[in-house]
DNA sequence: TACAAATCATACTAATTAGTATTTTCTATG
DNA sequence: CATAGAAAATACTAATTAGTATGATTTGTA
């Protein structure tokens, strides 16, 4: 890594940060060279604007931590109903790089961009369908290897996943207390248990 | 109504709808007097400043619209089941004032303004809280009733209908397409069902 | 009708915003 | 080691922001 694609990553890193804390519209460019200690002639070398960088933070952190978190999780398993419930288990309640009081990075970002900023709405749109897709790829292998009942309809059930994670994470934002979390886990299994 | 009591009213309902479609944040007094027509002496002899608005909204347009959209028909039915998946049918499809592509009002504000303004993050943790309490006592009729199994968790079910419920309006927003909302619904009547 | 209080209008301010113009300092390569 | 281009530093601009100061109108009521 050169210093000067080191200095562009740290940018996005810190960027996201405080983007992730306090929504993309309320953090500014001053700020975030404040925060990286990068002057404002390096940070406008390495992006054209502002929303350059914004998109640049969904490819280049979000989707590979996505990636990592939410998608090869579920391409490795045969059980994808256990998998599931695993992996938004450690979402909600383990994963270091998410905080209870932020909420879900990928989510508030599309509450705050959508449908105001089509560039931004486009690669988040990408995200949750690459998500989706994992998601309903995993219940179909379910289905064949007969480890999920096949009145199962995978898309229907993919979005009932998603929409359901997507809330509980606003619900733990606003009760900034982690009960709802073991509480909407609890109903997630049972749900998905119904699956079998 | 006063003439003056009209302008106060005026301000919040068309602030409400530059928030709504905007967001807080990006939504300028500058905007909404130009808007409303009303002039700044004018917005400020009513709210001292903009987070006072933002308060007034919230108690003043959202909380009674909730009120008969979230609240009484929940409080009014014997069968909470069969009510829970209209309303949200309702909610999603047909309620004139909700639009797909804006997302849901109080979800959008809980996510921009949680954890970063605290007077906002009360009163909207209010708002939510009544609604899941108006949930969690109209299954606990049920059960009683026996419209509902008894062993349905009332608690862990409302979290996991709001949560789906503000997920999807999520999802509705990125995708820009109400084909999410009817996957959606047939699920949640699925999930339901279930609990009969 | 008079007049005090309520309501509204106008013109401002200081701070912050994204972005630019220009210069300086590095860094890789001949 | 010389030098061209990459990378970064500095000082600015124009627009927008929430909020204020002050003066002009309405409005209800004695």
């Amino acid at each position: 890594m050169t210093k000067a694609s080191n200095t562009r990553h740290t940018i996005l890193e810190k960027a996201f940060d405080l983007i992730y804390k306090k929504s993309y519209q309320t953090t500014s460019i001053d700020e975030i060279i404040a925060t990286t200690k990068v002057t404002k002639g390096a940070f406008y070398y390495h992006f054209k604007t502002k929303d350059e960088m914004g998109i640049a933070i969904i490819n280049e952190i979000i989707k590979p931590t996505m990636q990592d978190t939410f998608i090869l999780p579920l391409q490795n398993t045969s059980n994808p109903i256990e998998k599931i419930y695993q992996m938004t288990k450690f979402l909600l309640l383990e994963n270091p790089f998410l905080k209870l009081e932020y909420g879900c990075p990928t989510g508030n970002l599309t509450q705050e961009m959508t449908p105001w900023n089509i560039e931004f709405s486009k690669v988040l749109k990408e995200l949750v369908i690459e998500w989706q897709t994992t998601i309903e790829i995993s219940l179909q292998k379910g289905i064949e290897s007969q480890k999920v009942n096949n009145k199962v309809n995978p898309k229907q059930v993919a979005y009932f996943i998603m929409s359901s994670y997507w809330g509980i994470r606003n619900f733990g934002k606003i009760y900034n207390n982690t009960d709802c979390y073991h509480a909407y886990l609890k109903e997630l299994k049972l749900y998905l248990n119904n699956l079998h």
